[in-house]
DNA sequence: CTTGACCTTCCAATTATAGGAAGGTGCAGG
DNA sequence: CCTGCACCTTCCTATAATTGGAAGGTCAAG
């Protein structure tokens, strides 16, 4: 098949499916006789792989070591948890991170009148000091 | 004041003070003779503002939005109000996306059993088909 | 034979930040 | 005085992942 059926079918772009191909993610495929990438079954399975992998936020680098695993068929099921496991570690801190970030947000924008006044809490706490940062000269 | 003392009294690194002089995020400040610039209170003042608003995930066309409002002492606290409330309002779908995101990731870690086995659902649950996403040809 | 829908490659833009090269400036110590 | 060091300047490059376009080749249908 055509590269944009195998798009179609997996649920990645051909933009993006040559570019796997360009940085080495997916293998250099075969050409027909006009230059057309040829995609099978299991190309697309790959693709599908890779998709399934970018949606749960995983690093195109993280992809390669999961690829990597998932062809291997004598890899440790271990590899594979440990990888999955930092990462879910990170999404884990990232959660926590941006809801620090909604919660500072909501004080002050539940402080805010909202009307046609120029006094906005929001400003006031954006232009104090940040908190967790050192400056060289006190706030 | 110098670059660097402003970049350390504000925490924005000299690098993106330029940067942010460059894209027109703040003025063209003056010079010295030697052709340093120069930055007063009011200046790191700004950058604090603008190291703030980082802080809390404004993208620098945010920023850029709420700068004009600080700066506008005939604004309305509803301008601010809005435009900080349509950025909590993503970083709250955000949130959402990535706890749906690690709850997925946790359920296939749990179910895997991390050894020497090559056997492992974190891969199984990768190469199925990816829910949320339509294929031109059934899963 | 033209039209339209594909495909090809290459180049550029996005977002925010960081790194480095190459060179000028200014102060302090030997 | 000269040297070294710490600072400043500009300009170019890179990152991560994706998208967009231009310029051109291929193919099937009308």
């Amino acid at each position: 098949m055509q590269i944009g059926t195998a798009a179609n079918a997996s649920g990645v772009s051909a933009k993006m499916i040559r570019h796997y191909e360009a940085i080495g993610l997916i293998a250099n495929g075969t050409r027909r006789g006009n230059g057309y990438r040829d995609y099978d079954e299991h190309d697309v399975h790959e693709l599908r792989f890779i998709r399934s992998a970018r949606d749960l936020g995983f690093s195109l680098a993280e992809i390669r070591a999961l690829l990597d695993l998932w062809r291997d068929r004598s890899r440790n099921s271990r590899d594979v948890h440990k990888l999955a496991a930092r990462h879910l570690f990170e999404i884990d801190r990232r959660i926590i991170e941006l809801q620090s970030i909604a919660a500072t947000l909501r004080d002050l924008i539940e402080a805010c009148h909202a009307d046609a006044r120029p006094e906005c809490p929001i400003l006031i706490g954006l232009s104090g000091p940040c908190p967790g940062h050192d400056y060289d000269r006190g706030a």
